[in-house]
DNA sequence: CGGGATCCATATCGATACTG
DNA sequence: CAGTATCGATATGGATCCCG
C-alpha cells in the first residue's frame, strides 16, 4: 500500500520534510553545495548575510536529515567540509530551479508588489 | 547587463523572493491550488494545521507577489476564490517537485535521522 | 578554523473575539 | 463565508564570548 501520510496532513513526516527544505537558508546552503565539498567559513562567506549560529543549525539539521555530509581533516587549524550526500544531490535540481526562478522572475514580483501597493494607498 | 544582484547577496531583491517561496504554507498553499480556484476555507480544511490567521497572511502576500490572485463573488454569503496567476504558474512545477520529493523520500530523511540521533546516543 | 553556549530582541504563531 | 484585530506564548535570529 501507499504511505498513509501526505504533504497536506499535519504533523506527518512529509509536512516535517517539507518543513526543512522550505527554509530559505536551507535552500541557500544545498545550492552552494552542488558544486563540490565547501568549507564552513568559505559557505559563511559566500551567503551573505548568514550568521555562524543560523549555519550551524542549518547544517547540523541538513546532515541528520542525509542530505550533507560533514568530513573533518586533522589539520591545524582544523578543517571541516560540507558536500551533498547521494540524497542531497537528488535535490538539487529543484532547490536550484526555486533559486534560479527567484532571480528570473525578481522584476516581475517586484512590479507586481508596486502595483499591490498602489491600489492598496489609492483606495 | 545581468542584475546586479543574486541569490547569495544579502538584503537584495531576488533573497527576498526566495525567502517568500522558501515558507511551507506558501509551497502547500501554491500546491493545492494547482488544479485550478479553491476558496478561502477549501483551502483551510485541505491544509491540515494551518490556521486562520497563517492562511490569510499567506495569502496576502502570495497576492502581492502577484502569484496568487483574488477574486470576490457577490453571493450571500460572499465568496473568494484564489487562483494561481499566469507568473504563479511558472512556478508550480518547482513546487510540486518539492513537496513530491518530501512525501517521496521521507523515509530515507527518517532512517536518516535515526541513525544519526544513534551515533549521537553511542557516542 | 569551526564551532558551542549564552543572552536578548524580535518575529511568528495559535487562540480568541468580532465584523460585513 | 471570509476575513481583521488583538494578546500572549514560543520559536527564531543576531551578537557576543569562549574553546580545542
Amino acid at each position: 500500500m501507499q504511505h498513509a501520510y501526505n504533504v497536506y496532513e499535519d504533523r506527518c513526516p512529509t509536512r516535517m520534510v517539507l518543513d526543512r527544505l522550505a527554509d530559505k537558508w536551507a535552500v541557500l546552503i544545498l545550492d552552494r553545495l552542488q558544486d563540490g565539498p565547501v568549507r564552513f567559513n568559505h559557505i559563511r562567506r559566500d551567503i551573505k548575510g548568514i550568521s555562524q549560529k543560523v549555519l550551524s543549525q542549518t547544517l547540523r539539521r541538513l546532515e541528520r536529515d542525509g542530505l550533507v555530509s560533514r568530513s573533518i581533516f586533522p589539520t591545524v587549524p582544523v578543517t571541516v567540509e560540507y558536500a551533498l550526500t547521494p540524497l542531497g544531490s537528488t535535490l538539487t535540481d529543484t532547490i536550484s530551479a526555486l533559486s534560479h526562478w527567484a532571480e528570473k522572475n525578481m522584476d516581475a514580483v517586484l512590479a507586481a508588489q508596486h502595483a499591490y501597493d498602489q491600489t492598496r494607498d489609492a483606495g
